[in-house]
DNA sequence: CTGTATCCTGAACGATACTG
DNA sequence: CAGTATCGTTCAGGATACAG
């Protein structure tokens, strides 16, 4: 289950920049310059089905939507974190 | 650098069967059936090039291979089971 | 028994263009 | 601003056959 929320190459990084708290679609994009709006898209997408992640559209003009992670999505801090240590342990 | 490690459908499961101790190639084909040879192949490659994973080839015949973890293989317990429970948390 | 080689399929990725 | 549509590329995965 784990496997298929954090699938993919990049929904590590995705989450670890709402860590930081809300943002928005264009902050995400902006962090992560090496992903294509597509790519981040999909990725969001997946995050929301898999109860990470929650959407909010702010009503009016220019378009705006807020990413933040749900409790769930703030528990995966622990699983990010283990895989911090470990990548940065040199031993 | 742990995403590298761990990247692939099947990766997180060799090494599940690597914490139990030392597996030949066989008995981990045996383990897990929906892997192929192949990816089998593949993935221990990875794992052995990412020093997570010692390869010992036994003298003699027929020819048998024992695979087990190394210091920093052991250390991955942490990050696989802080994974298992997130995918286990029903919340 | 333990793999590697080859070929094929499907998924993920990346770029571009376009809509609300 | 925030996405979706489309298309081409790249890569992991699965099947089979074969080599040490």
């Amino acid at each position: 289950m784990t496997l298929r929320a954090l699938r993919g190459r990049w929904t590590t990084l995705v989450v670890r920049e709402l860590f930081a708290g809300e943002r928005t679609f264009g902050d995400l994009a902006a962090a992560l310059p090496a992903l294509s709006d597509k790519v981040l898209s999909d990725r969001l997408g997946q995050l929301v089905a898999c109860g990470v992640v929650v959407r909010v559209r702010e009503p009016g003009w220019p378009s705006r939507v807020r990413y933040s992670l749900t409790s769930r999505g703030h528990a995966l801090r622990g699983v990010l974190d283990a895989m911090w240590v470990w990548g940065a342990a040199a031993t």
